[in-house]
Parts: structure tokens; C-alpha cells; sequence
DNA sequence: AGAATTGTGGGAGTTTGTGGGAAGAAGTGG
DNA sequence: CCACTTCTTCCCACAAACTCCCACAATTCT
């Protein structure tokens, strides 16, 4: 499972350091794509072929769902690492999240996360209220066990 | 898998770049038709025999269906590539799609697309909103997990 | 404290995108 | 049927980008 953030520089060549923690996980491959939310996601590659099954599984004759598989595999891309455990990020990618000398890694379960160092930061902040929390999470069923 | 998205430019005798990550997929053949959105799409050898015969399948009592069929076929072509991976489109195919000095190289899964810059674009922008994106996802039923 | 791990940087060789020339094929008009 | 022109295919060239490899300081673990 992919949890905590961590701060990493993007050097002059692009490259951008995984986690330790996070690298067993994509010994078999990993994948990036685009996010909702000006970020990128990383998947594992099991999860990631999941997902492009469904998506292929759709008819093409609909405009909706054509669109909607644009949106998965063109901007996705495989992901290796390097021997250190590097990853370069495709140049569209980086441009829509806006990342440029620094980047953080952010666990989100069954993937993880990269965002602009600014736009995480807003989002901790958005996090950091916990009467606001209570109120957005309410309708969410979270029992645990 | 064909992913991600490259701009190349297309020379003075009509030459388009192919991704070198999409030419292994292509050595038994690929084949060209005309897309459904003012573009053009790529397919394997198999995924054109797979195309092709489903559409084959297709009733012709309906002529709609019969309208289908000649344009998945009448359009088509075979695609070769030359010695430095790139490809020759018909020119019937480049004026449907209104390309000319350059163009976008778009993986769709199973098959890759061609775009006019402009026109691919403008796609994006339809892929950038992440509330339409959200409610895609969730009307086709594609949750990451 | 010493050893191993981890994050970051850079150099050299290879690959890739793009252009153009020459040989070959196809089309045209006489 | 032949000469000529145009179009196409194959080959070579080269600069820019990318990979792979090594290096080293800082941190963590034993």
C-alpha cells in the first residue's frame, strides 16, 4: 500500500526520485497518467492494465466513451525506473501538473500521487481544517472493520 | 499497448514520424482508416482483422450498417513503414483530416490515432475539465480498483 | 563509529527525429 | 513503342535528445 509524501528536486534532466517504500510495488511495471486534479497518478501495472481492460471494453461507436478512452491512454504513459530508482515524467504530463524543480510523491493506497510543490501545499491546507473535514467526509460510509 | 501523445512534424515529401515505442507493435503490418472524429486511426494487423471482421458481421439488411462498412473499408489502407519508422498517409486521408506541416501521434490502447494539431488540441481541452472527466468515469464505470 | 542505503549530479555512448540525394517506378504524350 | 517527366522508394547524414553508467555527499541503520 502507497502511504505518506514525501519532497523530492527534479534535476536538470527531469528526473525524479520514487520513494524506497513505494519501488517494490512496481517491481512488474509501472504506469502514470493524468489525475483529476492538476496531478498525476502512478499505478501499479496490475492495476493499471485493470483499468485499460474496462476501458477497452467500451464501444467505440459512442462519442462519449471515445473521448473518455482518449482521456485514459493518451495521457498515459509506462513509467520505468532507473538503476537509483528514477523515473523521467513525460513532457505533457509534466506540463499539466506544472511541476518544474520539485515535486511531491503522495500515497493514495492502491497508487500514489505527484504533485506541484504549490498545489499540494494548498491542498494540505485544505485538509488541515478539521470542522470542515467533518462536514465534507460526512456522507462518505468509512467504518473501519 | 499504444500510450501517451507525440507531436512530430511532417516533411516536405509528406512523411510522419511513428513513436518508436509503437513500431514493435506494427511489424507484422498496420493499416490506416479514417476516424469517426476528423482523424485517422492506426491498428495492428490483428486488431484490423478484428475490426474488420465484426464489421463484416454486421447485418447488411440495414443501410446504415452498409454505410458503416464502406467507410471502415473504402477508407483503409495498408500503412508501411519505411527504414527510419516513418509512415506515408494517402492523401485522401490527410485532407479528411486536415493535416499538413505537423501532427499529433495519439495512443488509444489497441489502436493509436492521428491529428491534426489544432483539432487534437481542441480535444484537450475537452479532457481537461476534471468534473466532465469525473462524471465520464463514473458513467462508464471505471473507478481505479 | 563504521557500513550500508539513499538522493542528487554529470559524462559518454547510443538512439531518434528530420532532412535531402540518388536510384527506380510509373505516368504522359508523341 | 520510345523518350521524357514526375512521383516514389531507398539510402545516407547529422544534430538533438535520451540512456546507461559512474560518482559522491548526506542520511540512516547496525
Amino acid at each position: 500500500m502507497f502511504l505518506g509524501q514525501y519532497k523530492y528536486t527534479i534535476d536538470s534532466k527531469g528526473r525524479l526520485t520514487i520513494p524506497v517504500r513505494f519501488r517494490a510495488a512496481l517491481s512488474s511495471g509501472a504506469f502514470i497518467t493524468q489525475g483529476f486534479d492538476r496531478n498525476l497518478n502512478v499505478f501499479t501495472a496490475e492495476s493499471f492494465e485493470r483499468l485499460a481492460g474496462r476501458a477497452t471494453a467500451v464501444t467505440s461507436t459512442n462519442p462519449e466513451a471515445r473521448t473518455m478512452r482518449r482521456l485514459i491512454f493518451s495521457r498515459a504513459q509506462e513509467l520505468p525506473l532507473d538503476a537509483t530508482g528514477r523515473v523521467l515524467i513525460p513532457t505533457f504530463l509534466r506540463e499539466y501538473a506544472g511541476i518544474q524543480a520539485d515535486a511531491y510523491v503522495v500515497g493514495a493506497g492502491d497508487y500514489f500521487e505527484i504533485w506541484q510543490t504549490e498545489n499540494w501545499e494548498k491542498q494540505l491546507q485544505d485538509v488541515a481544517d478539521p470542522e470542515a473535514n467533518a462536514r465534507r467526509f460526512e456522507h462518505f460510509d468509512l467504518a473501519s472493520g
